[in-house]
DNA sequence: CCAAGATACCTTGACAGGTGAGGTACTACG
DNA sequence: CGTAGTACCTCACCTGTCAAGGTATCTTGG
């Protein structure tokens, strides 16, 4: 049943800001693309899509507009700012120092210490 | 500052029962082991810790028995059960998947199709 | 001897993020 | 005309984290 989405949690802003760092984009395609790349095997609930959108407008992390399409349903473009940029760096470090400590906790360890 | 809290929600469960399943042993210690395998830079906070605990063993992941010390302060020790231990390694193999996605989704890839 | 710190447990209330369920509006297809 | 896809949105609920508070015992330094 998908992948358990607690883990997901802490990366969600961080794999957004991933995506608009290549171009601005609307929610729904980005969500397609990452459905996309994990072979079919995810994509964001909408709730969980639209609210995060809205709170990385918020933190002032994206910026948005109005797509001009004269046809077929609006779509609200965004923008990843400097700020959002910083952020998405500064989470992928982070991302990188939790998948390392996770693996050493998780693991099937050899003993470290005698005793 | 640390590592943020919200990459390592969905694994709490898993790291609790992964210390277990080398034997019983009780709370306080565990977080302990811990902050010593992190290198110093992490440990639950004491009201997840007894909350993950107490999580794990309505669960019926884990069972609990209080220790025999006549000195110091009394310890509630938990032994993994049967379930915990499938859990285990269904997390595991979910944290796997998890942290193979999350490298796609957040890393810098190149292109991969035209346009 | 007594204060401080470590050991070891616990609970409560607030908060944040995910999500089910519902909604709107347009286009395309048979 | 009904269904499915695109594309957006909101609300109420649930779960997990955590600051803040509490209890009790033991050890150590002054």
């Amino acid at each position: 049943m998908s992948i358990a989405s607690d883990l997901l949690r802490g990366s969600t802003d961080t794999i957004i800001l991933a995506h608009l760092l290549k171009g601005d984009s609307y929610a729904y395609e980005i969500n397609k693309n990452i459905l996309r790349k994990s072979g079919g095997s995810f994509e964001f609930k909408e709730a969980t899509l639209y609210t995060a959108f809205r709170r990385l407008e918020q933190s002032g992390c994206i910026s948005s507009y109005w797509g001009d399409e004269d046809t077929g349903a609006r779509r609200r473009y965004y923008t990843i700012t400097t700020k959002g940029r910083n952020m998405f760096y500064q989470n992928q470090k982070e991302w990188q120092n939790a998948r390392e400590l996770i693996d050493s906790l998780v693991g099937i360890w050899e003993d470290t210490d005698g005793k």
